[in-house]
DNA sequence: ACATGTATGTCGTGG
DNA sequence: CCACGACGTACATGT
């Protein structure tokens, strides 16, 4: 990893053309040969960047050159060119501040816990949450155009749908719609119910459920995760 | 802008929980406090981070201190906290390679071109190119759920709603949807037919679009520059 | 401040 | 390799 912290103009040429004028920033190029862009905020998102896989180039120009040009001085120019989709970042520095490398090797990776995977086991563990007697038939239900999230079976044996995000909103609705339409369309499953769970549901998802026929369930993540924890002590 | 290498560890609380083990990193810490975690690849996103507002506190623990304890080794620990969510970042600092802080002021910005927005215009401006005799009604033409992109006039006088997006998928095809719903109930307008325009249309939102009875049209944003550069050379 | 739609989205997963 | 869905999505814009 090299870092550079250099006055510097920026230009991209890709799925749009982009421009950054001359001005202090930070400039990283990682090992896979990727850069980025940053100034000092506006934090997470770099200005601008190039992606891997991607190949850079560096010129330099002497000083005289440089002050010869009375169009642009700099001195170092970097040319990362996309290797797929042709997609340019062109660097020009004018002032180095610092230019520093390190070897940081290949990082562990990111632990995560909490998101919609893990809503969906504790769910999937704990389906009689939703009604006495019913039963999980699968996780990842895989359909023609994409996996549902469960389907289970009602205490009536009739088969239930049922959509999870952690955050509920309308696009999550029209997802489970279109399932509901294939599902339905098979006549070992039909009629076949939707259950929209979601952490919070918005007041739009709510109504355009209603008007599906569909049902909404807000999900307590803390709550499950206690019945979850609850079962595992008995054993 | 402060600039750090070091070994280090990383943990996050907040909408999730994550865990990054021992390693070697970039932090950056900017101006406004916000935190960036990187490693030497996979780019663009930082493997953890704290965005703005947010406060950062430090502590150190000297040599001794941190030899006596067996569990964590860590010489300095970050401690930031995000001002209203309450979001945690917690870094431990194991063994620093670099430590350097660079004012660089604040960016002047960047320009962009060629975004959905561009093409809307593009297309408002040469609406005929859809059919002559056809005419422009309104750009943002504004709905109860949201503007539709362009509403126009054909040939004989018919209504059409017109979504734009750079690439046409699935979700563009509902949200179009949606607003005909919602067009056709209006007397005055209705009946108004959905044109869904992209400079590159997927298979499978074709496939829905002809199922809804909607027309796809794929944009050329060469041409319809072109166009509007010849018209302009004639003023 | 909240809601909505876009993104050079990025990133994983499964076919 | 492509398609799809999730994301601590982030981010700008309009009310």
């Amino acid at each position: 990893m090299r870092l550079v912290v250099a006055r510097c103009s920026v230009d991209y040429t890709g799925r749009l053309t982009a421009h950054l004028p001359l001005a202090p920033r930070l400039l990283i190029v990682k090992a896979d040969g990727s850069v980025l862009v940053h100034s000092d905020g506006g934090s997470y998102k770099p200005l601008n960047w190039m992606t891997p896989p991607c190949t850079l180039t560096t010129s330099r120009r002497d000083d005289e050159e440089a002050l010869e040009d009375p169009e642009g001085e700099w001195i170092e120019q970097w040319d990362v060119v996309h290797d797929k989709t042709g997609d340019r970042l062109r660097v020009r520095l004018v002032e180095v501040f610092e230019d520093s490398s390190h070897e940081l090797g290949i990082d562990p990776g990111l632990q995560k816990d909490g998101v919609e995977a893990h809503l969906q086991a504790l769910l999937a563990e704990n389906i009689d949450t939703l009604g006495e007697g019913w039963s999980l038939v699968r996780r990842e239900f895989f359909t023609a155009i994409g996996p549902v999230d469960i389907l289970a079976r009602d205490e009536s044996g009739g088969s239930v749908a049922i959509e999870i995000k952690r955050r509920g909103e309308i696009d999550g609705v029209e997802q489970l719609t279109r399932y509901l339409e294939l599902l339905n369309r098979d006549p070992l499953l039909a009629p076949v119910r939707g259950i929209f769970a979601a952490q919070a549901i918005k007041p739009q998802a709510r109504v355009l459920a209603a008007d599906r026929g569909i049902d909404c369930v807000t999900l307590d993540y803390d709550a499950l995760r206690g019945i979850d924890d609850a079962e595992s002590r008995l054993f």
